[in-house]
DNA sequence: TGAACGTATGATTAATCGTTCATATGAAGG
DNA sequence: CCTTCATATGAACGATTAATCATACGTTCA
């Protein structure tokens, strides 16, 4: 028995499947490594907590306190949200004293936005 | 004391708030329904199982038995994310027989994929 | 109509993740 | 230095969620 009939009975019992098909899109797709990382990377975007973050710090810098009184929310909830968003480089710091503004640390991030902005209002 | 000051003091007992800049954010960056609506929809590509599917469809339709072999999952998973990425209407079915044929129902979608990567790969 | 097959659904479990409270860090000013 | 203040961190709890097993549904064909 060849290795891909027993991933196959492994995985589902039947036999429809369309082998050029999932041929082809094992080529054309991104490799499991890249979709591994895009789905880390949208995972920043599907919290409504990160995303509002996100959505202000696109309008211009904020510090930890601005970003609590803006989004209602409490310091060390923003805090530890940013820290995720920054690990990711996603956002990035600038020391002020004893304040710290965080931006936005990419223009990507802007237009990943308002893609997703623009689909939503189709 | 005015409401403002109740609730500033609510989530963070300091007095570093930007009013301009957090003013000016307020103004600007989407509703927060608008927000919540985004982050439903990047949670859609925050799972790797989904964005492995819809990265799969991308390439043309396929049925679950076909994604199950592809994406080496078992078949009652493949078809609750299926669910779930129909109910947002991300993907679209086509029924030919015993066989349904899922497919991307929308064109942004696929950019939405494509930004995702561009960002990766900077 | 009854068997076979592709797919959907329900309940359960395991793991992930965000918030919270308490506390620590680190810079500025008297 | 010692206090104040802005922010960071750690532990714990609660909620969400995805995979799994078992089973149900619906279409086809003999």
């Amino acid at each position: 028995m060849e290795p891909e009939a027993l991933a196959e009975a492994d995985v589902c019992f039947t036999r429809c499947i369309h082998r050029d098909a999932v041929q082809a899109a094992r080529q054309e797709m991104a490799d499991p490594v890249a979709i591994a990382q895009l789905a880390d990377f949208y995972k920043l975007f599907g919290d409504s907590t990160r995303i509002g973050i996100l959505a202000a710090l696109s309008t211009g810098e904020l510090c930890v306190c601005d970003l609590c009184f803006l989004l209602n929310m409490k310091q060390p909830a923003v805090s530890h949200q940013l820290r995720i968003l920054k690990q990711a480089r996603v956002v990035q710091t600038r020391r002020d004293g004893k304040v710290i503004y965080y931006s936005l640390s990419d223009d990507h991030i802007r237009k990943v936005l308002s893609v997703g902005l623009e689909h939503l209002q189709e």
